[in-house]
DNA sequence: CCAGAAAAAGAACGAACGTTCGTTTTATAT
DNA sequence: ATATAAAACGAACGTTCGTTCTTTTTCTGG
């Protein structure tokens, strides 16, 4: 890896930590080479636009992603056992007392503002859900739910119960171990039928 | 009402109307005096600063959310009848086709940034949290719901229904229906044993 | 109707932003 | 080691922002 690359890694690390305290929107190129230790000219020319430069680190917090959430999950589990990983990794995907999610925050941030970055946005996590939908059905089909389970529904819930949680937990009205959305999340499998429930 | 509350009040409609399309962030004092059809300094005048301009805008907002969502409510209901109305109205409290409750948005973009504004929207959305708790312990009371109900669960539940619906219309996959809430929402009745639902 | 107060306008400020440009430093490959 | 390309710098630009003045217009009460 050249000269260039490493210290873009870096620039896109320091960018998603400060992306995560004060929002994607608020990622200033100015504060974002301070940061870095370099000049605002010398950073800039990395990306030569502040959009592009906002699209790499949210591509870079979904390389993260990927590795903490997905595929830190144990090979060849799938269905109800892979579902219960993926939610545990999913609470703690970037930090363990972080702050909200980029994702969902850079969500309410560009929700009304036309261009790549919501799009890139909107694409992730319709992508996100629709991977939940793939082993909520594995779970249908292995039977350890309902058959007239609706995937669409379950993960709607589910992800209504993530959702509630981080909003709860910046209102200080959710703990560290997340037991609101942890009742939730058991009263859900409860909901549809599941036979088994570890963790 | 003189002169000066007066066009204040129109300032507050046009503001609220703006910052729910493009955020509470992006409401502008010079663009909110064009849409207002006035200069940036005489508007300025009105509030002194830009946060308290913003504070007055989320006080309107909270105006109209009492009017259209509490007061809406017939009279001398209670407990699970009044829960339904409420979430009726909470639904679609400030304009019908609209996008994504101001408070909601608020909140994830100040969430990390101190100050008035962000204890403001902490404290309101606190309070209307409780107020809901306070008509499931109603219903619980009236024996709507099963008596083991812990209120702040339920309500938790519930809200992030609210949330997962409106995230879900952003990315198109819920309906103008609320499709997703309302059947969450029944089957939420469902479970904590609720003898009727109406509507 | 008219004086005094309130409201609005207009011009200007300092700061921060994204971006451009020319130059200098640093890395890389022959 | 040296030529060439990549990377970083420093200064400046045009804008936009919130805010502060001073002046003018518009209300309003006696």
């Amino acid at each position: 890896m050249g000269k260039g690359k490493q210290t873009k890694q870096q620039i896109l690390a320091k960018g998603l930590a400060l992306a995560s305290e004060t929002g994607l929107n608020d990622l200033t190129i100015g504060m974002l080479a301070t940061a870095s230790g370099m000049s605002k000219s010398g950073l800039f020319g990395h990306f030569n636009s502040k959009e592009t430069m906002q699209l790499n680190v949210l591509e870079y917090a979904s390389d993260l992603f990927k590795e903490h959430v997905i595929l830190a999950c144990d090979k060849d589990t799938r269905g109800l056992v892979k579902l219960n990983q993926l939610c545990e990794n999913w609470l703690n995907w970037y930090k363990p007392d972080a702050a909200t999610c980029i994702f969902i925050n850079a969500a309410a941030e560009f929700d009304d503002q036309p261009g790549a970055l919501r799009e890139h946005i909107q694409a992730t996590l319709k992508n996100w859900l629709s991977y939940l939908q793939h082993i909520v059905s594995q779970a249908i089909q292995d039977g350890d739910f309902a058959a007239d389970t609706c995937p669409k529904q379950f993960v709607f819930e589910l992800y209504s119960l993530y959702l509630g949680s981080q909003n709860l937990r910046w209102l200080s009205l959710e703990d560290d171990e997340r037991s609101r959305f942890k009742t939730g999340f058991n009263a859900l499998l409860d909901k549809y039928g599941a036979k088994t429930h570890e963790q």
